[in-house]
RNA sequence: GGCCCCGUAGCUCAGUGGAUAGAGCAGCAGCCUUCGAAGCUGUUGGUCGCGAGUUCGAGUCUCGCCGGGGUCGCCA
């Protein structure tokens, strides 16, 4: 449990302005004014700057300046700060205390792998689904990146203090799994010399073939000679098994992630839950039937179309089947909130699904995270991926060329709202320039450092923190103490990619850190202080590799 | 056509109203007899797609236009 420092100036600016508006009866509006606190661009500036002197000059008719004054004249002393200055046109700049931010160095070495958490999620139970790709094929590169954003952002959750369950949605029903089903059947009678042509309609691709040799060599020819449809209805759920017991889950693991539902979607349709839920929508007259079906009054909830929730053949449409499990996942399975983290080919169902959770009134507890496509280049060229006609990447190839680590930092270091272009040959031939090295290279020195202390009989023990008076030593320090601010946009904003950012800049800090000042050098007590500064480096990398689902190695 | 996302250095991208717009890669010039050169230092490179507006202040907000992607199904 770490205080953010730049709540503890907020705080501050909080009272200042408070203090200013009793004495000078400034009116209601300065007490209700934003405090605001950031990182000016120019260390000249100070540490924390507020533009609140700049905000107040219109409702309070006085000269920005003049406010900034009473603000900075009011505000409180402690021994966090050393000054606080008023720059034009009506800045207040606040500088931290050096001795103070180098004490900060102790607290985050001792508070080791409790640097940054936080309790404040405490008692909240929080379902992530992501990545849910349909079972009908091996993962692609395509709907991949879910799975590192998703991954992410629920360790951030957890290490704020919520229970969370990560989830993947499986997809075995509807008219998908009888395709794929048949697409085997017909490659099963082609392995036993049967000569068959593939329809348009079925999955094409290489993988139906081995999914086909598989179940050979599980039970041999004791299909052959049944109807294609038998075959088809027999098949479907041995393929199924297959893509997501042994291709999905391993594909998840090799990205690192490790859920703990595999929900399947068939455990809902057809059940009593299911017919109680709708019955439900019904009598909150969310409900109409028209043309045989029942749709969803969605345009009565804010939508553009109303949507179909059981067709008029009786069976359930996608749509319907993943409303009921959305608010059996809030309600009977007693989770606080939901966040799914889905692609941008969702877009049209989010909107459906928005319809549905503000009828059942669930529509606060929801959210959802949406990822923009990832686009596969080959040679420069851009290539359509389709399942179904087999053309795509497999998660699995990338992985294995150029490591999990890289992978994962490559879907995590930009924003979701973004499109990425996904080029294997660069994404080969620049692995060894990839920043997720660089930040890492930045742990394995420290390890090295302490390798090479420990061989002249030097340890932290002991250290004086004190002893670390040069600037670069302050700036690492205020690096190290922005990891809870950076936590804290990456929960308010759902953007894991500000944490691969943050690495990136700290990693930075420290090589240079590095280049100009000897650790381990002549003098002990120095190295003794400049060596726990280095832990209290080693401690927030950890931290961030951690949440990142990145190694953090001492050896590269 | 409606709605959503994007357009910032040669390339990949940070920057959710603040002060002189940043990083990595690529290019150029340097730095290893001392803690790891997968590194560091310096340097080249910008009409922040275009045009209006709001604001003390706009890459950031609003509107229009241009360009790219997504979505709008009794598919999933």
């Amino acid at each position: 449990m770490t205080a953010l420092a730049r709540d503890t100036i907020a705080s501050a600016f909080r009272a200042a302005v408070d203090v200013a508006a009793a004495d000078l009866g400034w009116p209601a509006e300065a007490r209700a004014v934003a405090i605001e606190v950031e990182h000016p661009a120019d260390p000249g500036h100070g540490d924390y700057a507020s533009a609140v002197a700049l905000r107040l000059a219109k409702p309070l008719r006085r000269p920005p300046l003049a406010i900034a004054e009473a603000i900075r004249d009011r505000f409180p002393a402690s021994e966090t700060v050393a000054s606080v200055e008023v720059a034009k046109p009506g800045f207040v700049n606040v500088r931290l205390a050096d001795a103070w931010v180098a004490r900060q160095v102790d607290t985050i070495a001792a508070a080791g792998e409790g640097y940054g958490r936080s309790t404040r999620l405490e008692g909240q139970r929080i379902q992530v689904e992501y990545i849910s790709a349909n079972p009908t094929g091996p993962m692609h590169v395509a709907n991949a990146r879910g799975g590192p954003i998703g991954d992410v952002l629920s360790n951030v959750l957890a290490f704020m203090g919520a229970r969370v369950t990560r989830e993947y949605y499986v997809n075995d029903t509807g008219s998908q799994v009888d395709q794929l089903g048949v697409s085997v059947a017909l490659r099963y009678r082609e392995l036993f010399g049967e000569k068959v042509e593939i329809p348009a309609d079925a999955y094409p691709a290489e993988y139906v073939i081995d999914i086909a040799t598989r179940i050979r060599e599980l039970e041999g020819d004791r299909y052959v000679g049944m109807a294609l449809e038998d075959q088809a209805k027999a098949f479907a759920p041995k393929a199924l098994d297959i893509i997501v017991n042994e291709w999905h889950k391993g594909t998840a693991r090799k990205l690192g992630i490790d859920y703990d539902v595999w929900y399947r979607e068939s455990e809902l349709v057809g059940s009593e839950y299911f017919r109680a839920t709708i019955d439900e929508l019904r009598a909150r007259g969310a409900l109409e039937e028209r043309d045989g079906a029942v749709w969803l009054r969605s345009r009565e909830l804010g939508e553009d179309i109303d949507s179909v929730v059981i067709r008029s053949n009786g069976v359930p449409t996608y749509f319907g089947v993943d409303l009921v499990y959305h608010r059996q996942c809030l309600v009977e399975r007693g989770f606080d909130r939901k966040i799914d983290v889905w692609g941008a080919n969702t877009y049209g169902h989010s909107l459906r699904m928005r319809a549905a959770m503000k009828a059942f009134g669930l529509l606060d507890r929801w959210e959802v995270v949406i990822y923009q496509y990832v686009r596969f280049l080959h040679e420069g060229e851009i290539l359509g991926m389709s399942k179904r006609r087999g053309q795509f990447i497999l998660l699995d190839d990338v992985i294995d060329r150029v490591g999990r680590d890289v992978a994962r930092w490559f879907f995590l270091q930009s924003s979701p709202d973004r499109m990425l272009d996904f080029d294997l040959e660069l994404a080969v031939t620049q692995s060894s320039e990839n920043p997720a090295y660089y930040v890492q290279y930045a742990h394995a020195r420290i390890a090295s450092i302490f390798g090479t202390a420990a061989e002249r009989g030097l340890s932290e023990d002991g250290a004086d923190v004190a002893l670390l008076t040069a600037p670069a030593e302050a700036d690492l320090v205020k690096a190290l103490l922005r990891f809870p601010e950076v936590l804290d946009d990456v929960l308010a904003r759902r953007a894991s990619h500000l944490l691969a950012a943050y690495a990136l800049d700290l990693a930075g800090r420290f090589h240079s850190y590095y280049r100009d000042h000897r650790v381990v050098g002549d003098d002990p007590a120095l190295s003794r202080a400049r060596l726990r500064l280095v832990r209290a480096v080693q401690v927030t990398l950890r931290q961030v590799l951690g949440l990142l689902g990145i190694s953090a190695p001492d050896h590269m």
